[in-house]
This record gives C-alpha cells, structure tokens and sequence, in this order.
RNA sequence: UGUCCAAUUGUGUAACGGUAGCACAGCAGAUUUUGGUUCUGUCAGUCCAGGUUCGAAUCCUGGUUGGACAACCA
C-alpha cells in the first residue's frame, strides 16, 4: 500500500455491492442488474423503508440497472389501496423514478396458482386438511422435529382437485391450505411442509372475487422476483431463515434464479420503527396522525421539513451491514442540517419575546436594512428588513446578573443587533413581582450595518424584529417523541408508551420579520440563531404556522448548562 | 437444548494475509455581524482462548455475547 488518494471509482464497496461486482464479473446474470422495492400496502413508509428504497434504487442506477416497484398484496384482509398511493407519493417524493414498471403481486396470481399445480404434479405439493392448531402443533419447535401430516401422501390426483375446489370456493377458511412437501424434520422450520395457499373469503383490492385462496409469503415473493427477472432480492435479516425456501421454489419450479440478499435494518435512537408500534402511536393518540411531524414515517418527516436530499444523504452515510445497528439520531439531524444551511433563507423571529426600546431613536422613523437572504451562497439576493425605536428580541438574549461566559445582552453592556446598530443597556422595567417587561438601550448611529464604525468589536450579536412590523406566527416546538435512547427499556409490566416525552411538542407565537409573509406549504427558511422551521399545511394568510425541523446546534446551551 | 446470522473507538461503517481509516457524537482551539457555518487539532477500537503464517481485524478450531426462526402476516 502507498499513500496515493484513491479515486472515487476505488472508494469502498458496501458488502451487497461486492456481490453484485462478483455476479457481473461471474456473467451470473448477464451484464445488467434489476432489483425492485416490494412493500405491503398495509401502512406508511417510514425511514427504515428510505434506507431499503435507497438501497435498492441506488444499487441499480450506480450499475447502471432498473428498479420495479412491486406491491407485496398476498393478504387482502390487512391491504388496501389507501397505502397504495400513499407509497407511491414517498418514493416519488424521495427522488425515485420505477417508470412503468409499477407491479403487484395479484397480477401474477394465474400463474402463482399454475406453479402451485406444477409442484403437486411433481408430487411436491399437497392439500391439507389440518386445523391451524394442529398444523402449528405438528409442526415441532425449533429444537423439536415435526411430525408428517396424515393427508401428506394423498394421490396427484386427489390434490389436483382439492385444490381446484379450494379455488373454486367450495370450502372454508381454515377448511384446507395447499402445503409444500419438504421435510418436516428440518432444522429450518420454514421448510417443514410450509404454506403455499391458504383460503380467504374477501374481496382484494385489485382482484376482487375473483380469488379466494391467496398464496403465502413466501410461495409469491420470490416467484415475483423471478417472473420480474429481478437479479438481487434485496430484503431484512429476518428473511434469511427463508433463503433455503427461496431457492428450493426456484429449483422446483424451475424458474429464473434471483438471488435474495439479507442486510440489517435500520435502528435508530429515541424512536421505535415496528408498524405496528407506529400504529398505536397514532391510534392511542400520542401523535396526531400518520403524518405527524414528530413520526418518522415518510409522511411525517416530510411535514417536518426535511428534505429527500437529507433523507438519502442519511441512508448514504449510515451503510448497509449485516449486524444489528443502532443509529444515533443525531446523524439524521446532522443531514438535515447540512441541507438546509445550503438552501434555507434566513429570516429574523423572535420566539420568546421581551420588549426593547431605543431611546434615543426617533419615535416613528422607520429605516430598511438589508440582510442576505444566505451567508452560504456567495450571489445571495439581499432582503429588506424594517427597523424602529420599538424592537422585540429574545428574551434569553438578556441576563441582569450574567456570567463571564454570556456574551449577550445586559445592564450597562453593548450588543450588537444583527444587520443594525450597536445597542447599549440603560435601564430595565420590571412589573411588582421583578418580572422584566422592558429593556431600555441607546443605540449608536455610527454602527449602522455597512459604517466604518460598524467594524468596532462587541462581544455578541443577537436577532431582533421591529414591533410595528412584526408577523405573528404560530411555531410548533417538536422534541423527540421518546425520553429514551431505547423507548423499549421499560420495566416488567409495562410498554414503550411509557417513556413518551410529554414535552415533545410545545407551541408558542413567534414575532417574524415580514420576508417570512407569504410562506408555502414546505418551504423552509432558517430563524436565525434559532433553528430550521419549515411553513405547514395549517398555515394561512390569516395565520402562518410553522414547523420546527430541528434547532441549530447550540453551544451555549451546553456550556450553561455545565454551569 | 436445534439451525442460521453477526461481532472493529460512545454510535455507525471501511480495511478482502502487510501502517486499523472515514463519518456522527465528544473535547480543545482559530475564524465569524448566527454561541450557526467553515477550518485545525484531539480523545477513543479489532469479544475471548488457542492454532496456521515471516506477518492475522482478516484464515482455522473452540468458546462468549447478541440477533433471527416455532401466523393460514410480510
């Protein structure tokens, strides 16, 4: 090894990208790769599914292939179309394109219910006509073998037209299901005689009636992906007990060869991510809904204001492994940041307000400053900002008796108010109970943003807006949902809802510069010194509203909070 | 008392038998009209025990720890 930087083409391949390598090098699929997205249209995407959806579309343009999305509808009793257009707006929201090739599972029903009568031909396939109870007893442990079904060993023939009268609704559910023949004493319980099809009267959402038996995961999965020629079925951990399953349909059925790859999904601190969970979350009512600023569903981050660039730069960073991870949530915070320091326009808001009044500035005069729109972009445009004798500024950005460390606003002390003037502290009204409800300053007129005497050097600038000016605005504080890094470590007896953060969302009324006025739905802007806020849906004419996405950091915080 | 999978700084992720690197977080400093950004520096790691080898995070054996698997869910 020398110390030659290496060019991108030798950056580090992420272990899924060393199999594919191997495969094109091998020839094993040919010179191109196609991987496809498969979600249940039972529920919302979350951020676990951005990491696959990422994954699996990034896999594809980085080699220079396809990605199908295919909806995994096996189960019309939980599925509905609801999901359906609500998957297809996140992953389009995200950044992905799967042109045509939007697929489901039910459109391959014909020939799912063919490959299942070409394995009872082979004899490897049969109806059974066991109770669930009884197929789950028979079926052993895992460290105890099962023991062979008494219809195991029914003719071709009989099976054929069992079969045929199961489709053709002639029995109950739970009457009969159509069973691999396998080995019921494999250490692997997914290949002990598992389900092919099972009966279900109930109308599916693309189908109809005009199916009542429906087949199992495992028998339509990867059938899909080979009918799709899809070369890597990229899937969760918990999946790979059912490669052995995988591969013996794709022997069996002799049908093209997908190769299914198992990575470990994602985790992430002072959250939970299981459907289920996100489902009580919102039907118990800790959040309003599925599209909550607070969830990180697709839905829900996006109502935050975070951006699909930061979403996928997030999935790019965290990796892809095969052990069980836990992902700090401040590297999701970290990208979104990163996003919106490049893109966001800053806007002055005060959310804490206290009065200050200039006293030796004229009554009634109104100046416009200008400000930039962005710092990080070098052609930022300039903003007009309104200035008077009467002001607002945080309320935290005063102290009467501060520490060394405070470089803010206090009695006989300069400060700088960003884009005007050096102020300077006279006096402070306080109500009967000490309250503060006024600060006195003088101004000087020489450091006028853009004066020589400007230049002068004050231990601190802060924000401000102009009373006679000011936009009111509501701002919903959102912190995280879970006091906990693990919402999951509770004691005996009780559940994750308990370690719910009763403070994760607080709302109080801004003061904003006027350039806010006017928000769209989604647009972001940076408070100064505060953090990102991004205009929601609620928000009217009448009444903006706005989103916390995420503060800036804050190292003031830290060091008063050491103190 | 089973099968499969995994184990690298606090958290992720590289290193494919040859200098343990990167990011986030932390800490310290510089710059700053955002206590933001940016920049610099810094702390900190190969689960354990054997073996193979000139050389092991990497290969082998055994252990330990964690995870997955016993829906007619996916």
């Amino acid at each position: 090894m020398n110390s030659e930087i290496k060019p991108e083409s030798e950056k580090s391949l992420n272990f899924i990208e060393v199999f594919v390598e191997e495969d094109m090098k091998n020839n094993r699929f040919g010179k191109h790769i196609h991987t496809r997205f498969p979600p249940e249209p039972n529920g919302y995407l979350h951020i676990g599914h951005a990491k696959s959806i990422c994954l699996n579309f990034g896999l594809a343009q980085k080699y220079g292939g396809l990605t199908n999305l295919r909806f995994d509808d096996t189960n019309p009793v939980t599925e509905d179309v609801e999901y359906v257009d609500s998957i297809k707006e996140d992953v389009r929201w995200l950044g992905f394109d799967w042109g045509d090739r939007e697929y489901y599972a039910s459109d391959y029903f014909d020939t799912l219910y063919a490959y299942a009568v070409k394995l009872i031909e082979k004899g490897l396939a049969y109806v059974c006509d066991l109770s669930v109870e009884e197929i789950a007893n028979n079926r052993g442990t895992p460290t105890r073998p099962g023991v062979e079904s008494p219809f195991r060993n029914r003719s071709v023939e009989e099976n054929l037209k069992l079969f045929e009268e199961m489709k053709n609704g002639k029995y109950k559910r739970g009457e009969k299901v159509l069973r691999a023949k396998i080995d019921m004493a494999s250490p692997n319980m997914h290949m002990r005689d598992p389900i092919l099809y099972r009966i279900i009267h109930e109308p599916h959402h693309r189908t109809g009636n005009k199916w009542c038996i429906y087949p199992s995961y495992d028998f339509a999965h990867g059938q899909c992906d080979s009918l799709e020629k899809i070369t890597h079925s990229i899937c969760t951990l918990e999946f790979e007990v059912h490669r052995p399953l995988y591969e013996w349909f794709i022997k069996e059925l002799e049908i093209f060869p997908s190769r299914q790859i198992e990575f470990a999904r994602l985790n992430l601190t002072y959250t939970v991510m299981s459907k289920r969970k996100l489902l009580r979350l919102v039907k118990e009512g800790y959040v309003n809904g599925w599209n909550d600023p607070r969830m990180l569903t697709i839905c829900g981050l996006r109502r935050r204001g975070y951006t699909p660039a930061s979403i996928r730069a997030f999935a790019e960073r965290i990796g892809v492994a095969k052990r069980d991870n836990i992902i700090d949530i401040a590297v999701l915070e970290f990208c979104i940041r990163e996003d919106l320091n490049k893109t966001a326009p800053r806007a002055m808001a005060v959310l804490n307000p206290v009065k200050l009044t200039l006293i030796n500035y004229p009554e009634g005069k109104t100046e416009m400053l200008k400000g930039k729109i962005n710092p990080e972009d070098e052609n930022s445009a300039f903003r007009d900002i309104p200035f008077s004798k009467h002001l607002y500024i945080e309320r935290d950005d005063f102290m009467e008796n501060p520490p060394k460390e405070f470089h803010r606003l206090s009695p006989g002390k300069e400060v700088r108010l960003k884009y005007a003037y050096i102020i300077k502290c006279v006096d402070v009204i306080k109500d009967a109970s000490g309250h503060i409800t006024e600060i006195i300053c003088t101004y000087d007129p020489e450091t006028k943003s853009g004066l020589p005497q400007a230049n002068r050097k004050v231990k601190g600038t802060i924000h401000w807006v102009s009373e006679p000016h000011a936009l009111k605005a509501e701002v919903r504080l959102f912190d995280r949902l879970f006091l906990k890094e693990n919402p999951d470590e509770v004691d005996e007896g009780h559940d994750f809802t308990e370690n719910i953060n009763p403070d994760s969302l607080k709302v109080a009324e801004a003061l904003c510069e006027p350039s806010v006025d006017g928000a769209r739905n989604l647009q972001s802007f940076q408070f100064e010194r505060i953090g990102y806020f991004c205009c929601d849906k609620d928000s009217t004419p009448q009444q903006l509203v706005f989103n916390r996405t995420v503060t800036l950091k804050d190292t003031w915080a830290k060091i008063s909070g050491k103190m």
